[in-house]
RNA sequence: CGGGACGUAGCACAGCCUGGUAGUGCGCCUGCUUCGGGAGCAGGAGGCCGGAGGUUCGAAUCCUCUCGUCCCGACCA
C-alpha cells in the first residue's frame, strides 16, 4: 500500500478514552476507531493484523484436524431454549425481535447452533470423533467494556466444539486443542501459560485459560519458571500420538500456574523460591470440557456399536482473536511505538522514501516497493523525515527500509529493525535477502 | 449493576462559577524558506458549544429532561 493512498489516520496525540498501552496505540497507530461503546471498526491497517492472526489460528485448527465453517451471528432463540440458556445467559445476551416478532438473538457463542447442525447428520459412532470451529464475530452486552478492543462488546473469537463417544475421547479433544493453542501463541509470540480455570458444575480439572504475561495484564498470575524453560519449538509433539500427546499435556500442565482466583498458598509453597514468579497476564483463551450439558437436554444421540444410544461428549474452545491484538501489543510496545512480531505485523516492512519527487529516491524506493508485490507499505508521503520515522516506529512495522538521497546515489539503503533498533547501510538487495 | 466524572473544530483542552453571540496548541489548506528523528514565517478553512425544553432583552455559560462517552468496583473470550 502507498501510505498517501491509505486510510491509516496516525495521531499525534492520546485520545482522552484510552487509558492503556494498546488501546492508546491501536487508534494512535490508526488501527481501529470507536464506532459505540465496546464495538470497534477494524481500518485497513488493523484488518490486515486480525487476519494474520485468524490465519495462524486457523492453520493451528487444521493441524489437529478441526475442521474450519462459518456459522451466523444472528440466531434464532428456538435452540437456546432447548438448551435452557434463554433465561440464565440473562443480559449479557443482546437479544433482537424481528418484523415478525420472532425472537432472535445475536450470538454470544455457538454450542446450542453447532449441537443443533451435528445432530441434523450425525447418527452414527461411526461419525465420531468430530471437531468443527469457525472465526466469527460475537457479541455480549458487557456492562462495562473498556481497555478498547481488549474487552469490548462486539469482538472476534474462533470458538471450537468437539464431539467424542465418551469422556476418554472428549480427552483427546481436549488435549489436542491445547497443543493447538500453545502452537498459535507460539507463532504469535507470545508465552501464554495454561492455568487451571473453574469448570463450573461439571468438575474435574478440565478447564483451562491460557494467559499472555503481559505488565498491563487484567488478573495477576502465579506460575513455576520450569514452564519458561520448555522449547515448544523444539519440542515436535504430534496431536495424532496418544503417547505424544499424553506427553504434552503433562509438559504443559506439569508446574504450578494459577492466576489469583484460583492461586493455592499451600501448592505455592512447594514451588523452590528461585523459581517462583509472579506477574499479570491476559486471558487471550479459555477450553471446556463440559460432557453432556448440551447433547443431553438438546437429544443430541448417535447409534453405538451395539445398537444402543450414545450421547455424544461435547467440548468448546475459545480464542478472542480481537483480544489478541490487544494483548500482543501490550506485550510488544514501546514508548515510540507497536513492535509487531513478523507473524502478525499488517506489513513486513515499511519503505520510506525520504524524498518524494527526487528521481533516484523514487527510482529506489519503487523498486523496493515492487521486490514485496505490494504487501509493503510504501510512505511515499511529501512529509518530512521525522513524522516519517516517528510514524514508522509508531505503527511498528518489524522492518524499515529508509531510502534517502545520500544513499540513492551509491544504491544504499538503511535497514532499521523495529525490535531491537539497530540499523545498518547495505545494498537494497541484501536488505531485502535480510528481510527474507 | 453500585459509585464518580465528562460531552466546546479532526485530536488535546480553555471559556461556564460571575449570561453579552467562541478561543489556544497540534492537525488540515496556500505561499515562501527549510529538509535524515514530529521545522520557521505569513496567510486561510473548519464549531448552529451532544440533543430537546425552560428562564432571560440575550444562554456554551443558569434550570429540567434526554442521549452519548469515560473512570473505579463486582462479572466475562
Amino acid at each position: 500500500m502507498r501510505l498517501s493512498r491509505s486510510l491509516i489516520p496516525t495521531l499525534k496525540e492520546t485520545p482522552a478514552e484510552a487509558q492503556i498501552a494498546s488501546h492508546r496505540l491501536m487508534l494512535r497507530a490508526g488501527l481501529v476507531r470507536q464506532t459505540s461503546s465496546g464495538i470497534y471498526a477494524w481500518l485497513p491497517a488493523g484488518w490486515k493484523v486480525l487476519q494474520n492472526i485468524s490465519r495462524i489460528v486457523s492453520e493451528e485448527q487444521a493441524n489437529i484436524g478441526a475442521q474450519e465453517m462459518l456459522m451466523p451471528t444472528v440466531q434464532s432463540s428456538e435452540l437456546w431454549k432447548q438448551s435452557g440458556r434463554y433465561d440464565a445467559y440473562g443480559p449479557e445476551m443482546l437479544r433482537i425481535t424481528d418484523r415478525h416478532g420472532r425472537e432472535l438473538l445475536y450470538g454470544p457463542t455457538n454450542e446450542e447452533m453447532l449441537t443443533d447442525l451435528v445432530r441434523q447428520s450425525i447418527k452414527s459412532y461411526r461419525d465420531l470423533p468430530q471437531c468443527l470451529f469457525h472465526i466469527q464475530w460475537k457479541f455480549r452486552d458487557e456492562v462495562r467494556p473498556r481497555f478498547g478492543v481488549m474487552r469490548g462488546r462486539e469482538f472476534l473469537m474462533k470458538d471450537a466444539y468437539s464431539f467424542d463417544l465418551d469422556y476418554e475421547g472428549a480427552v483427546v479433544s481436549y488435549r489436542k486443542q491445547m497443543l493447538a493453542y500453545m502452537r498459535t501463541f507460539q507463532r504469535l509470540g507470545l508465552k501464554a501459560i495454561p492455568m487451571v480455570a473453574d469448570t463450573g458444575p461439571i468438575g474435574g480439572n478440565l478447564s483451562h485459560e491460557f494467559i499472555v504475561l503481559a505488565p498491563t495484564g487484567e488478573s495477576g498470575v502465579f506460575y513455576d519458571a520450569a514452564f519458561e524453560d520448555i522449547d515448544w519449538e523444539k519440542s515436535n509433539f504430534n496431536a495424532h500420538d496418544p503417547a505424544d500427546l499424553e506427553n504434552f499435556f503433562q509438559t504443559a500442565t506439569g508446574s504450578y500456574a494459577a492466576t489469583d482466583e484460583k492461586h493455592d498458598e499451600a501448592a505455592w509453597a512447594e514451588v523452590p523460591e528461585a523459581r517462583r514468579r509472579e506477574g499479570r497476564g491476559i486471558e487471550v483463551g479459555h477450553i471446556f470440557y463440559f460432557g453432556t450439558k448440551y447433547s443431553e437436554p438438546m437429544g443430541l444421540k448417535v447409534a453405538g456399536q451395539d445398537g444402543g444410544q450414545l450421547v455424544p461428549h461435547m467440548g468448546s474452545y475459545g480464542v478472542g482473536v480481537s483480544r489478541l491484538v490487544g494483548a500482543i501489543i501490550e506485550a510488544f510496545h514501546d514508548d515510540a511505538g507497536i513492535i509487531w512480531p513478523d507473524s502478525v505485523a499488517p506489513f513486513p516492512a515499511v519503505i520510506i522514501n525520504l524524498k518524494p519527487g527526487d528521481a533516484a529516491c523514487d527510482a529506489m524506493a519503487e523498486q523496493a516497493y515492487a521486490a514485496f508485490k505490494g504487501q509493503a507499505l510504501l510512505d511515499d508521503r511529501d512529509e518530512r523525515a521525522g513524522a516519517k520515522f516517528a510514524d514508522a516506529d509508531l505503527m511498528g512495522h518489524p522492518w524499515q527500509i529508509v531510502v534517502g538521497p545520500r544513499g540513492a546515489k551509491t544504491g544504499v539503503v538503511e535497514l532499521k529493525r523495529r525490535s531491537t533498533g539497530e540499523k545498518v547501510e547495505v545494498s537494497l538487495e541484501d536488505a531485502l535477502a535480510r528481510i527474507g
